[in-house]
DNA sequence: CTCAAACTGATACCGAGTGTCACGTTAGCC
DNA sequence: GGCTAACGTGACACTCGGTATCAGTTTGAG
């Protein structure tokens, strides 16, 4: 149900432009009425931008899973695979959609908000590597640091219209800011 | 006008909280109409954040006044003097607004959309110092990294209640990660 | 003094999101 | 098989933010 409401949706803001369609026009299309579509995403953009979520627990269990001797950029760099997976996985749908959030600011505020949520996990993660309870500002910068990288090669393959390596552009990013 | 109207705005939403008051109550309290604030700030969370705008020029400025052959990482760190100058200069006021951004999720959100969009201008004085037209990946990452150090830097500042230093937290932030 | 431009406020409107409630369906249980 | 409790659904009313329009007023330059 979830998911076909969300393709609904994704058909109908792609062919008309998100801020053109209303909620009632996604639940007309739908069969269902505007309450439902509300309770099952809450958001206009959560129809959208849902399953961007929750890749937080898999990036920092990633992390978690790295070899404590590792430093901490190359753990990230490592971790952020499984962020690109998706991308990889569906690379056409992938490119779909983050053209429709690119060309929509509610919808690129939404996500980057989503990704800054990353952030926490993150820290926490490479603060228990190091042993300590609470991350450090190291910690903090360093994992900001390598969302923005994610962002960064994911905006450029989306630009090459996934012409681009994706693993190869993370890999020009991550090497832009060398670890200490 | 647009500073008294921030103000009385600013004292309403530190007493009842921001999404106790509506845009109503801010006017009448200001004793201008609905349609005057809306003008002015066209938005209810600008009337917090319109002085974080702006700001992005003037970094960028800084960061093209560096010596063209310092390297991008102590350039920018040099650049983002620019950006804690208000928090240095009235300590109180920043961390009054500060507080209040960071319990506010729509005020949160917003001033990480304001932040993200410094990063054109920063990348693009990167590229402009490196003589090419377009930012490259690294340059987009550089700039990236340095506003999550600047974003990091000032919310270690708020949690110690500005009893630490930003200028050192700075240098910790930008030292996490190493330039190349 | 005049006239144009800018500022203001009133009004109407749209759409997102919240809360509530009644209805129907389903599923477990005796 | 019938009873009931839980849940999904839809209808409705409401609040509020933001947009657009328009008429009245102020202001300032010539």
């Amino acid at each position: 149900m979830r998911a076909e409401l969300a393709l609904v949706a994704f058909d109908l803001f792609r062919r008309k432009g998100f801020d053109k369609v209303t909620i009632d026009d996604v639940a007309e299309a739908a069969g269902v009425s505007r309450s439902t579509f509300l309770r099952y995403f809450g958001t206009k953009e959560d129809a959208v931008l849902s399953a961007f979520e929750s890749k937080s627990e898999r990036v920092a269990a990633a992390l978690r899973a790295r070899p404590a001797d590792e430093d901490d950029w190359t753990a990230l760099r490592h971790a952020m695979d499984h962020a690109i997976a998706s991308y990889a996985d569906a690379p056409d749908e992938a490119l779909a959609v983050a053209r429709l959030v690119r060309g929509t600011p509610a919808l690129r505020a939404r996500q980057l908000e989503k990704m800054h949520a990353w952030r926490p996990a993150l820290a926490q993660a490479l603060a228990e590597r190091a042993g300590t309870g609470t991350p450090s500002v190291a910690h903090w910068v360093r994992a900001s640091a390598a969302l923005d990288c994610f962002s960064v090669g994911v905006d450029h393959w989306v630009d090459s219209d996934g012409g681009l390596d994706l693993i190869e552009l993370l890999d020009e990013a991550f090497a832009a800011l060398a670890p200490r």
